[in-house]
DNA sequence: TTGGGCCTGTCTTTTACGTCA
DNA sequence: ATTGACGTAAAAGACAGGCCC
């Protein structure tokens, strides 16, 4: 007896689990995973890996990363806001609220980037500053530190607070970049802190904590474009009233945090897959079980009418289960395509399974 | 060959959260 | 029930080294 098991998909006969990216804006964003068991397929699975941080998927990083987003920030308000507001509707451009409680009132880019948007060619202009959003985010940081001091005038400059200026890691490994060093004397004016806490000629500042404006802010620029050149990222910088660097170390984190993410999802659906494919794998056993006490209990019924030669076969590659006779040949599994005897032999096959597809056994995602 | 940008791995700090007295 | 100390895990900022163009 031979046995024939069937994993695959017939519709994506390249690869392995039929990853097809989505393409579709029609598709529900969460069925990154589409499955569907036949019975009379054996087990067909259409598999969609939706977009990865990898830019040469056919997916934008757009997409990918608001799909992310979804995950990574389901407890803020802000950013669950965002995604919610373009959920199904990824072309549709979205506004994003960065401050929950101020109305967003327009800036020099759609998304209040410094660089120019696509959005911008017809006005706008300003660079931000002196926005109502912008005097709103300074009263809102004036009344945070309680600076008296602070004006509409300084558009989107944050007030930093905190800051590490030496981070050194420990035991003082680290030491500074060349660009860390020689804006040494910007991040002092960055500092509010700075002179106080080194105090006594000991550096204890904190470690910078970047703002929730000026992550919120990070983030749409990171929607925008994964990477920056040079001149989106010191306009960043300048904006944010970071240092380059800073801005250029933010983006990196947030690029591998991206990849870590998405590989954790690949990594979770794949489990998902293996224990599907288990599933099916013991369902099958068990059929195959059904049948073998079937026949054995053909051939010890003395009532048994001789009909055509009935055997099972399950082809020991893909363990496939069919039944022939002399007269017909039919399978437990819905194949499109007829094989000749021949035509297998001549694919090089040991032996003819019928209801096998030759490609099958060179290629792991057919059928 | 050199330089810049990016990726990867790692370290450290901060923050949030749970536990317990 | 409340509160403060403490431990821990996760997130985030930063850097070094290596690779690639």
């Amino acid at each position: 007896m031979e046995l024939c098991l069937s994993l695959g998909d017939v519709q994506a006969p390249a690869e392995p689990f039929g990853l097809v990216s989505s393409s579709s804006s029609e598709k529900p964003r969460d069925d990154r995973v589409i499955m569907a068991a036949s019975k009379t397929a054996g087990f067909c699975m259409s598999l969609s890996i939706g977009p990865s941080c990898d830019s040469s998927t056919s997916t934008s990083p757009r997409e990918a990363d608001q799909q992310l987003d979804t995950n990574d920030h389901q407890n803020d308000d802000d950013r669950s806001r965002f995604s919610a507001a373009c959920g199904s509707k990824s072309d549709v451009p979205v506004q994003l609220d960065l401050l929950p409680h101020t109305p967003v009132a327009p800036r020099s880019s759609s998304h209040g980037f410094p660089w120019p948007t696509p959005s911008d060619q017809n006005g706008g202009g300003g660079g931000g500053g002196g926005s109502s959003e912008n005097v709103n985010r300074v009263e809102e940081v004036a009344a945070v530190s309680s600076s008296p001091t602070n004006s509409g005038a300084s558009s989107f400059q944050m007030d930093i607070g905190l800051y590490s200026s030496n981070y050194r890691g420990s035991g003082g490994k680290r030491s500074h970049s060349p660009e860390a060093e020689g804006d040494e004397g910007e991040r002092q004016s960055n500092s509010r802190a700075s002179d106080e806490d080194d105090i006594n000629g000991i550096n204890t500042r904190k470690k910078l904590r970047l703002s929730k404006e000026q992550s919120a802010f990070l983030e749409e620029s990171f929607k925008e474009h994964h990477t920056l050149n040079p001149k989106q990222k010191l306009a960043l910088a300048k904006q944010l009233n970071l240092r380059p660097r800073q801005v250029e170390v933010w983006f990196q984190n947030r690029r591998a945090r991206t990849k870590l993410k998405q590989t954790e999802v690949d990594c979770e659906f794949l489990k998902r897959c293996c224990e599907t494919l288990t599933e099916e794998n013991r369902r099958l056993h068990k059929e195959l079980q059904e049948l073998r006490a079937l026949k054995t209990h053909h051939h010890s019924n003395p009532f048994y009418m001789q009909s055509p030669a009935t055997t099972l076969t399950m082809c020991p590659s893909c363990e496939r289960i069919a039944t022939t006779n002399t007269t017909s040949t039919t399978t437990t599994t819905n194949n499109n395509k007829t094989t000749t005897k021949a035509q297998a032999e001549a694919d090089g096959f040991p032996r003819f399974y019928p209801f096998c597809q030759p490609q099958s056994h060179h290629s792991s995602a057919a059928s």
